[in-house]
DNA sequence: AAAATCTTCGAAAACGTTGTCGTAAAACTA
DNA sequence: TAGTTTTACGACAACGTTTTCGAAGATTTT
């Protein structure tokens, strides 16, 4: 690791200089004459210097680098966010840095611990499906270290946050799936106490009472890992399919329930959408070459990671401390194709 | 930042022990004796102390975290990979991080070195499809930063590879495609320079030369984005459909390629597999619930990430310097839906 | 009882940087 | 010319660890 690399050490012995000096004529310091910072500016281009952002950030306590958190990356709605805060966070010159939890509490609160003690200067987090607990972040950021959420947001924390407009979104597809004629629609949501879950289910029963149709708590399915296992979803939609009243539409709350749901009802071989529909949240590029093309619920990924990283980075910049936080709402878009 | 962090230098005070004393009792060392390594260990247990990572990679050059580069996220083989990753990292106690290059050779080159200063311990990378340079890995690892590249990896430097049979893969599918009839097969495929198309381009050719076709140049399209460029693989497919000679299948050779293919030629209402036939590699775990259900050649994601891991913490982890590098080659599965 | 050996700990250096402070020489002021 | 300010640089401490070395006290060996 060590043979290579080019100290600051380096320069001030090949050139004669202080440390110091070399140190403050990379950073231009007005200490310094002219003629010796293009000296050392010169050498350091020339010998391929790179400054070690590790021993800055010990220095500084600042790394020029933000962390991301998040369920899975393999799911176009996060994956789109993630380039959201990557346009940002590169052209203000952070690093990213991905982790993923795959739902799970226990990874959560290590990643997280991990990038507090390697010193990201922010973190940027979509709350794991079994995290009912969220004192991991409060810890962090109590600490001093800008946390702010999206997606999936805790009520609890006090901090800067970005989701879509869920209930809406779940409002309008359940409208929708009305106009359609369903009277027996079903509901696939994740952990109950995910805040998505409280909006998109909140939607889903506005829709139902305001066309005065029964609310019905047998169509309202829960999947704990907000299905990253298969059997689960599989469980719920047996469950539905047995019912005496066996439902004629499905609302699914997210990108791997809804391909999960799609996926399950092929094998069963069950005709989509004349035996059942299906609309669902979901951000995958691909909902036009499914069988059928899929309707859906599509949330402002990009947009989402875009302000997201905007506020983390004013609260990592910011002089003195912030403490009126905002909440942002972003509209979805609800593209009906041929599911429904 | 700082304002919480619990350091070794507060257990000290508290304890009224030297901080070496408490660093060494903390790990272990013979050195302390054992009433005062259980009183250090019980009251840094007490109050929560965690050791800071980046101290002691300063200190140690080492840093127990290796770092992913691939070109995209939002793609299911890459995604797939990074979860084997993820599984032999984490039961050795590496951390995992991500970036991705989104296909640039320039951010390659900016998050090589940012993860080169920022010491990780390795590196596990697949190019990007611009990258028809590899100096900037070739300096990294002469600095001694290990590197393990899977899937597209470059001939010119010498370390551990891992790779699917791409060969195999490809000349399968085509073996696929002739016996199901089709005589004139395209081959939409990477940047020409990828290890990854030189491979399944020979698998191509040696199916058709095999079964006594003609390898024909017009036939085969390349995308130097890889797919990443919409319009990119729209141009490659309209003019392989304005040939006099309309081929009357395709094989994909990527992921996103697959997925673009499929989604045109719905978008141009193309009868697959009647007029065309399609085979692709991809990874996707929605090709089921594709239009039509997408024939694939699926790599072994998973386990060529397992693969590369175990690879690269033996590199990290050896004593002496090794160069006898290994290129494992894991075989493709072929499965047939109905796009074909 | 003196000498040798353990045992247990602390002082200090090191990793690469930045920032504070001190200081010699140069430039100005009176 | 003496005094004051400015310029341009270097010494040193600090960030949080680990490790080498030294040393005091306890224990064992002769």
């Amino acid at each position: 690791m060590k043979s290579g690399t080019i100290t600051i050490k380096d320069i001030s012995k090949a050139l004669g200089l202080s440390v110091s000096t070399v140190s403050k004529a990379l950073r231009g310091s007005h200490e310094i004459s002219a003629e010796t910072q293009s000296l050392v500016k010169e050498y350091a281009g020339r010998i391929n210097y790179k400054p070690n952002p590790i021993a800055q950030g010990l220095r500084k306590g600042k790394s020029k680098s933000i962390a991301v958190i998040v369920p899975n990356i393999d799911n176009n709605f996060f994956s789109q966010v993630i380039n959201g805060i990557e346009s940002i966070a590169h052209k203000k010159d952070y690093n990213v840095i991905i982790t993923q939890t795959h739902e799970s509490y226990e990874r959560e609160v290590l990643t997280t611990q991990h990038h507090f003690s390697r010193s990201v200067d922010g973190l940027i987090v979509s709350i794991s499906a079994e995290s009912e607990n969220v004192d991991h972040f409060e810890e962090v950021q109590n600490k001093g270290l800008p946390v702010v959420f999206f997606d999936r947001v805790p009520d609890k924390i006090k901090t800067h946050k970005v989701i879509a407009n869920n209930l809406q979104g779940a409002f309008e597809a359940t409208q929708h799936l009305i106009q359609q004629g369903h009277r027996h629609i079903a509901h696939i949501t994740s952990s109950d106490f995910l805040s998505i879950t409280a909006e998109r289910l909140e939607g889903y029963i506005r829709a139902l009472e305001v066309n005065g149709l029964p609310v019905e708590d047998q169509y309202i399915k829960y999947c704990a890992h907000g299905g990253m296992i298969k059997e689960e979803t599989y469980d719920a939609l047996h469950e539905l399919l047995a019912l005496k009243n066996k439902p004629d539409a499905i609302l699914t709350a997210s990108d791997r329930l809804s391909t999960t749901t799609l996926s399950i009802l092929t094998q069963l071989k069950m005709n989509v959408p004349g035996e059942i529909a299906l609309v669902g949240f979901t951000n995958t590029i691909s909902a036009d070459i499914f069988n059928p093309p899929f309707s859906a619920v599509v949330q402002p990924a990009f947009e989402i990671g875009k302000t997201a990283t905007e506020l983390l980075v004013q609260l990592i910049e910011s002089k003195r401390p912030i403490s009126n936080f905002e909440k942002r709402v972003l509209n979805t878009e609800l593209i009906i194709r041929k599911s429904s």
